[in-house]
DNA sequence: AATCAATGTGACAGTGATGTTACAGTCAAC
DNA sequence: GTTGACTGTAACATCACTGTCACATTGATT
């Protein structure tokens, strides 16, 4: 979890699931691997929790029954917080019945499951459940006006030109081509790239944006006559933005 | 496991094939064989299972219905060891029923078979189950800019000059090779290259990827001016890039 | 326009990641 | 056993990236 985990963080899709069958974990967290997702396990509801809270997936999957805490409640209690209020949960069930469905949609969950499914269908949902709540994360290149991301390659374009960035620089960027226009707050951008326990000055945001800018808007033959993409936003933060005045 | 079965690996495709029918592992056999792939049988599942540890084939086909141990046993036993986690499985089947499909997924088949089945298909099928997870080793010829890497003579030429390389060496370039331009981190490397199980330091694929670069720059007369194809992405891993910055 | 707070940005030094060399151990071939 | 190729590790050298400060600008509020 530390360096190339906070590295690789907007490259991989973070998934975290949770059963307490080791077979069936290790069976589903081997196909989410093979599948480019980055995994991360945990055997009981607490469990589950605890890491939810300290490293913030992309996306939860909760086995219904559960030693300490079941998936319902582990679910309800993400949800009660702000900072894993968005995370989606797909729920899976040993049984069958509707009625248990409707209960697992009720606590919050994004999809239900009930066993036994192939570990394929459950990839498939995984991605059905991200193309509709963070549809970014599952492509392969961001696209944002003249700007190309790919996360595979860490790879930025502008108009065709490679632009060479830091590992800070470019998860900055990443961010916010995730959600062009969203408006990010110093405090969003420092637990995104930064991590949650690490602790930094606000202003190094600031610096780092201004490093992210110059090298967005430097040409290779030397020319600084490209429009700014990213917009300050007084007293808020910063978003990627099309029609800059300057 | 080792030293041998690393050298051989990308030499040519190793299959391990079992059934307890006799006929139908001959036959499957023998038309394996014409098409290139060096086969392994074996006539039940613990045979299977022993044989797909010593050996690790590079794909394992195993009929559902087997003395001692049945396919569905062997398949989930292979995925819960790390060092036969990754070989991919098709599983042969006499029933066609759908669940039976669906069990044989559940447990880690990446595809799945119904007899009867043309042996052509069952080539075909190979080939594509590999397609996917290996695909280097189906070409014959891997190449990047002026980079060629044969995988049957284990020969890499640069700009039509043959490059001496050691064994990891080789494999780091197989493996950049089949994805250019996707960044691999040192874990990854570790285990695509060393293995699952094994522990090595992570500076040590630094001191490889060093002797890479070096032996692929050097020209045979002396000269070492030809330009870095391996691209360091700080704090992520190693990609093959073709404009490097320096 | 004057003032104050927020933001932009250049400079600089510290840190840590990476490049590279040297060396010792292992294994195969002879 | 000796030789030679290949490995893994440690140690040292470098270099890129970072965080912070200081000062310049900008923008809002009066």
């Amino acid at each position: 979890m530390n360096y190339l985990d906070i590295e690789q963080r907007l490259m991989t899709i973070r998934v975290l699931i949770a059963d307490d069958e080791q077979n069936q974990l290790e069976l589903l967290s081997f196909n989410l691997t093979q599948n480019g997702f980055s995994v991360t396990t945990a055997s009981d509801g607490q469990d589950a929790l605890t890491l939810a809270e300290e490293t913030h997936p992309d996306i939860i999957i909760l086995d219904w029954m559960m030693p300490k805490l079941s998936g319902i409640d582990v679910c309800r209690t993400l949800r009660s917080m702000p900072e894993t209020k968005a995370i989606p949960v797909i729920m899976l069930s040993a049984r069958g019945e509707e009625g248990d469905r409707t209960l697992g949609l009720d606590n919050g969950a994004d999809d239900y499951m009930t066993k036994p499914f192939s570990p394929r269908e459950l990839v498939a949902r995984v991605r059905a459940v991200l193309r509709r709540s963070r549809p970014a994360l599952l492509n392969d290149v961001l696209e944002f006006e003249d700007l190309k991301l790919f996360p595979a390659s860490k790879t930025v374009e502008r108009d065709g030109e490679v632009i060479p960035l830091g590992p800070k620089e470019f998860q900055i960027l990443s961010l916010l081509m995730e959600r062009p226009g969203q408006v990010f707050s110093r405090n969003q951008l420092l637990d995104h790239v930064w991590g949650h326990g690490i602790y930094v000055e606000d202003r190094t945001v600031d610096v780092h944006l201004s490093r992210l800018r110059k090298a967005l808007n430097l040409r290779k033959n030397g020319g600084n006559d490209r429009p700014d993409l990213i917009r300050t936003v007084r007293g808020s933060g910063y978003a990627l933005s099309s029609m800059n005045r300057k």
